[in-house]
DNA sequence: CGAATTGATGTAATCGATTACAAGTCAGCA
DNA sequence: TGCTGACTTGTAATCGATTACATCAATTCG
């Protein structure tokens, strides 16, 4: 190895040359590596003392060209990063590994050409594949190329007929934290939405409408708000925001991210939160508990999110393979409230301490 | 598609049907695949048409079996999660696309008895391979298996003999942020290391000895408390420092999300930062300019980490197809240092205006 | 004792591509 | 007209496995 990679390839042990070490034919050996059918115990000792001593191990990709199954799922992601990414990519491959599976991965994708191009390339790679739609077309773009591969959508933003799919509780969410301020005594309640034909954002508008008419708030679109999920945008919207009058009592921000911008707006002109103004996030971020005050907001579990989506396209793998006939579902994962600091509490009086209260601790990398 | 998955599955197109429907023979299909010798412009198109008329793409396993060549390249990581890990992938993934290369991938992995199985598996699969090492006998646990796999080793814990290595200036690092502590007339400077063994560890401590010494401050052992990387062991290591007499007044913490636990044992405490205790930081999470005050800390570029390693994998990859001998190499990443106010000022005054000021926007998911 | 059964193993087709080599067509030229 | 060479295209071997089927030996049983 010192001397680089300059020496001829010492390569791979293939079947033939255990079967030649061993004595015996291709067959048996496979037989061994798949203990179909019964090889004999001295036999098949052999034949793994040979392999072991060869370093040999079944080449996937000619397996896979008789097997046609590759023991791979296709993961197609779109351009991001942060926490919800890395959850989602841990639950999908943890999920995946439990049951023998390999991620052929392939994320930040801008558009439906860049994730065409990359489903079409792993024709022959993969037995199935999850997808998470960045926008409104891609289910219809990919279902060309998916042809009799199974597909499980996560949180699709364009609908999800003829795929499965799971999602969050997009409006559920919303409703239950908008519900959450109106208990507190808000009725007065403004929303920084994500971007307009966003599907979670349009969910979790509809969440926060229907919570306000439930609990009898103020319904005004000059209460609403478009951001595009970015900080920069939480802030310019806040900015806008702190115009009205009269000035909402507290805000629903769409997303965590936009509502650190919220909250840089407020320290910035010194409205004061939660006393002069409740905020209220959603996504639950690591940031979200260190911020002064903590932000309350909606806890999404991202690692189940990306275990549920491949549990679902592993027994869709399987019943395929098996003929069995399956019905397609639609699963929806239910966000949690956190209450931290940074809605008050009822009594009037923030809840600085919830900081520490509701600290939960983090692996370091 | 609507019945679910009873119907008979509609086989992908194959390159004898592009053949059959265009009336010619496979070897002139692959050859317009492939444009190695010439086909006449006419049968050319031909065979496109009926191509795209048959969705037809061609099989990577039965392609990789003959070229032996994949086109992909294996990642093995560790478990872990969070913007560390999600930095990395990013890197490798659009880095890997760039060049038309996939990405297998499979992270989180507890030991190396996993790491190796993963790695067996991926026979056949990979072109080269990228591993995070874990822990201190990874890169000889993989050794065997690799055989004629070229290998880029991220940030080795355990030394880097016999591959190649891209990783990050531990001790630059710790020595900039140490002397920056210094400079600001700290003497008595105390620090929270990673875990005993770990290498990142180790040389993030001999990096912050070393300024002390070059700057005459106070070298002692019973300044440095062990933790884990994670934060609580951040928080246990500030009450066991708050207990020396006297007190340390700066603490350099090993990584940030122990300076998180650090943050929190001082909030709860009643001990200010930075008028009573400076705390300087390492990674720049994003949590990092959110905290109050914001952490001054050193900024470590994880997608450059992960874009730098697969470069020189298809550098290898590529040098090693054509037989060109090639040297191994060992980057290492700068690291730099983000002033934020949890150090104070040399004037003396606490630099609260720097979370702001030194803002930048992240993407929403 | 010979036929039938059982168990272990080998032979060869197969998956879907690539590619060396062979072969065929056609134009140009003596 | 016949030969040469340039292009284009086809034939068939090959990659490394799996697996249906054949084969062969040993055992069982009427």
């Amino acid at each position: 190895m010192a001397d680089g990679f300059t020496a001829a390839e010492p390569t791979v042990a293939t079947i033939k040359d255990v079967a030649r070490e061993a004595g015996v034919s291709v067959a048996t050996v496979s037989r061994v590596f798949n203990d179909r059918t019964v090889v004999s115990a001295d036999t098949a000792q052999a034949v793994r003392d040979v392999a072991t001593r060869l370093n040999y191990w079944p080449n996937a990709a000619a397996r896979s060209l008789i097997t046609s199954r590759t023991h791979t799922l296709g993961v197609l992601l779109p351009d991001m990063h942060g926490e919800f990414f890395s959850g989602v990519i841990r639950g999908l491959d943890v999920t995946a590994r439990r049951n023998g599976f390999h991620l052929l991965v392939s994320s930040s994708h801008a558009g439906t050409d860049e994730l065409v191009s990359a489903l079409r390339s792993m024709r022959g790679r993969i037995d199935g594949l999850v997808v998470m739609a960045p926008n409104v077309e891609t289910p219809a773009a990919i279902r060309d190329w998916v042809a009799d591969t199974p597909v499980v959508l996560i949180d699709p933003r364009g609908g999800y007929e003829g795929f499965d799919s799971v999602s969050i509780a997009n409006f559920e969410g919303a409703h239950s934290i908008v519900s959450h301020l109106m208990a507190l005594g808000h009725r007065r309640i403004a929303t920084v939405t994500g971007p307009l034909g966003n599907v979670d954002a349009a969910q979790r508008r509809n969440g926060y409408r229907e919570a306000l008419r439930e609990g009898g708030g103020d319904l005004s679109l000059e209460l609403e708000i478009a951001g595009d999920f970015t900080e920069p945008s939480g802030h310019a919207a806040m900015a806008a925001l702190l115009k009205l009058d009269p000035r909402p009592t507290a805000v629903f921000v769409g997303n965590d991210h936009m509502a650190l911008g919220v909250m840089r707006s407020l320290a910035e002109t010194g409205v004061r939160v939660p006393e002069d103004i409740a905020v209220a996030g959603f996504d639950d971020i690591e940031t979200a508990r260190y911020l002064s005050p903590p932000l309350t907001t909606m806890r999404v579990d991202t690692f189940e999110l990306g275990a549920r989506a491949v549990d679902r396209l592993l027994l869709i793998v399987t019943a395929l393979a098996q003929g069995v006939p399956i019905e397609r579902t639609h699963q929806v994962l239910p966000a949690t409230l956190v209450v931290r600091g940074s809605c008050g509490t009822s009594n009037g009086k923030p809840a600085t301490l919830n900081a520490i209260r509701n600290h939960i601790p983090h692996h370091g990398r």
